[in-house]
DNA sequence: GGTAGACCTGGACGC
DNA sequence: GCGTCCAGGTCTACC
C-alpha cells in the first residue's frame, strides 16, 4: 500500500522525532530502516503494519490480509501516526529566519510520531512522568506483553491494550504483571472512563478546540499535569505549549542562562517570540549542549 | 495562587 | 548482599 504525504515529508524525520519508536508496539529496524506497528482493529483482529520510505510518502506492508473496512481503518491510523496531512509551512517560513531552526525546513522535520489512538499516547505519556526512559520502556512493554491483543498465530506480537481490555482488570492484576507504581490507578481510571464512554478521548483529535480548552480537558485526566499536557498537545498538533521537564530546564539553562538554574517562566520567555509554534521551536532547536 | 510532602521504581553508591 | 539516597512529574493538603 502506498500513502502520499503533504510535502515536504521525510520518513526518517518522523521516526526519529522522539523516542516513541522505541516503545511497544512500535519496533524500529535500523538496518533496513523500517518501522513496524501492531494495530488492533475495531473488529478485534490485530494487523502488523510495516512502514518504509517512499518518494512522496510511505510504503506500508499490511499483514494479514484485511477486509475493506479494516483496511480503511488501517489507512486512517497510518495517516494519523505519521501526520501525513499536516501543513507546517507557516512554521517553516519562521524557521528559515532562525539559524538554530534552519535545518527544520531543509530536512522536513516538524512532524511528531504518534500512536494510533490518543488513549495509547496518553498512557505512554503518563508512563514517561517521574521516571527515567528505561522505566518508561519497561512499563509500556509490560502492558503490551501482558494485556495486548495478539496477532493471529503469533502471540509474541501484540498491539497496545485497548481501554476495554485494561478496564476489565483489577488494580491487583495489573500490579502483579507490571510495576507501574503509583501510576496504576491513573491508567486504570483512564481506561475505565474511556471504555465506559464517559470520556471521548479520540474525539479530541479533531474537536477543533482552541489550545487552552484542549489543555483543560487533558489536565482533567489523573496523572496528566503541565508537562504531560504540553507533550500531548504537541501530539495533537497544537504547538503553543512547551513540555517543560527536567531536561528542558537543563537545556535552556545551559543555552541561554550560562548554566544558572531557570524557572518554567524563563523557559516560556525564551520561546515566547515563536507564538503558536513555540513548542516546535523548542522541540527542534539545535541545542549546543544536547 | 503558591508550596511542601508523598507517591513508586530502578539505579547508583557505600559498607 | 544489604541499606540508603536520588531522580523523575503529579497529586493532595494546607496556607
Amino acid at each position: 500500500m502506498h500513502l502520499t504525504a503533504r510535502p515536504p515529508f521525510s520518513f526518517p524525520a518522523v521516526v526519529h522525532s522522539h523516542g516513541w519508536r522505541q516503545l511497544h508496539p512500535f519496533a524500529w529496524d535500523d538496518q533496513n530502516e523500517r518501522l513496524t506497528y501492531l494495530l488492533e482493529l475495531p473488529t478485534g483482529r490485530v494487523t502488523r503494519l510495516t512502514f518504509s520510505a517512499a518518494a512522496d510518502g510511505l510504503e506500508v506492508q499490511v499483514e494479514p490480509q484485511l477486509t475493506q473496512g479494516e483496511m480503511e481503518y488501517a489507512v486512517r491510523a497510518a495517516r494519523w501516526i505519521f501526520g501525513l496531512d499536516l501543513d507546517l509551512q507557516p512554521f517553516y517560513t519562521l524557521a528559515r529566519q532562525e539559524p538554530k531552526l534552519a535545518h527544520v525546513p531543509e530536512t522536513a522535520r516538524g512532524r511528531v510520531l504518534r500512536s494510533a489512538t490518543l488513549f495509547e499516547d496518553v498512557v505512554k505519556t503518563i508512563l514517561t512522568t517521574n521516571t527515567q526512559w528505561g522505566g518508561t520502556k519497561r512499563m509500556v512493554r509490560g502492558l503490551v506483553e501482558n494485556f495486548g491483543a495478539p496477532l493471529d498465530g503469533d502471540t509474541t506480537s501484540r498491539a497496545f491494550p485497548s481501554p476495554a481490555r485494561l478496564a476489565e482488570l483489577s488494580r491487583e492484576q495489573i500490579e502483579a504483571a507490571v510495576k507501574l507504581g503509583y501510576r496504576t490507578p491513573y491508567v486504570l481510571e483512564l481506561a475505565r472512563r474511556v471504555a465506559s464512554g464517559e470520556l471521548e478521548l479520540e474525539a479530541l483529535k479533531d474537536a477543533g478546540l482552541p489550545t487552552d480548552e484542549l489543555r483543560k480537558e487533558l489536565l482533567r485526566i489523573k496523572g496528566v499535569g503541565g508537562y504531560a499536557a504540553a507533550n500531548l498537545l504537541m501530539i495533537l498538533g497544537h504547538y503553543d505549549a512547551i513540555p517543560i521537564d527536567s531536561w528542558a530546564h537543563k537545556l535552556v539553562s545551559q543555552e541561554f542562562y550560562g548554566g544558572e538554574p531557570v524557572t518554567p517562566a524563563q523557559i516560556e520567555a525564551v520561546f515566547a517570540p515563536w507564538g503558536e509554534y513555540k513548542g516546535l521551536a523548542y522541540w527542534f532547536w539545535q541545542w549546543e549542549t544536547a
